[in-house]
DNA sequence: CGGTTGACGGCCG
DNA sequence: ACGGCCGCCAACC
């Protein structure tokens, strides 16, 4: 399966979906999506998201350890944005990521 | 809990 | 077409 061009926007779309004061993970995405092993490309994703609308709240997506990538560029910003949004995050990783782990193929449910 | 290793798949030069 | 590079993940130590 090649590059759909709608898949950044299901990415995108997911993403939203987070609830505050949660976050979740590429590869819980890139699944939920049925493309488990895309998660490099979900990472790759987000980091298109600057600027675009409506916004994404790309600071709640993480890795599966609960550690914000990207290099070193903006993973303060992020994090400051998780801290408002009732997150912790000590460095580049989410404490207690266990309990604010949200996994949209278990908890997004279609209206 | 943190650091390392192996493997999968797509992407860029 | 080819080789090297990842904003990953799971398993291991």
């Amino acid at each position: 399966m090649a590059a759909d061009p709608n898949f950044n926007d299901h990415v995108f779309e997911v993403a939203r979906q987070v609830p505050v004061g949660r976050v979740t993970s590429y590869g819980a995405i890139a699944k939920f999506l049925g493309v488990g092993n895309w998660s490099r490309k979900v990472g790759k994703a987000m980091g298109l998201v600057a600027g675009i609308e409506p916004y994404v709240p790309f600071q709640r997506v993480v890795n599966s350890q609960g550690r914000l990538t990207g290099g070193t560029s903006g993973i303060e910003h992020r994090a400051q944005l998780l801290a408002e949004e009732g997150v912790t995050v000590i460095g580049d990783k989410v404490q207690n990521f266990k309990t604010v782990f949200w996994d949209p193929v278990k908890e997004l449910n279609f209206d």
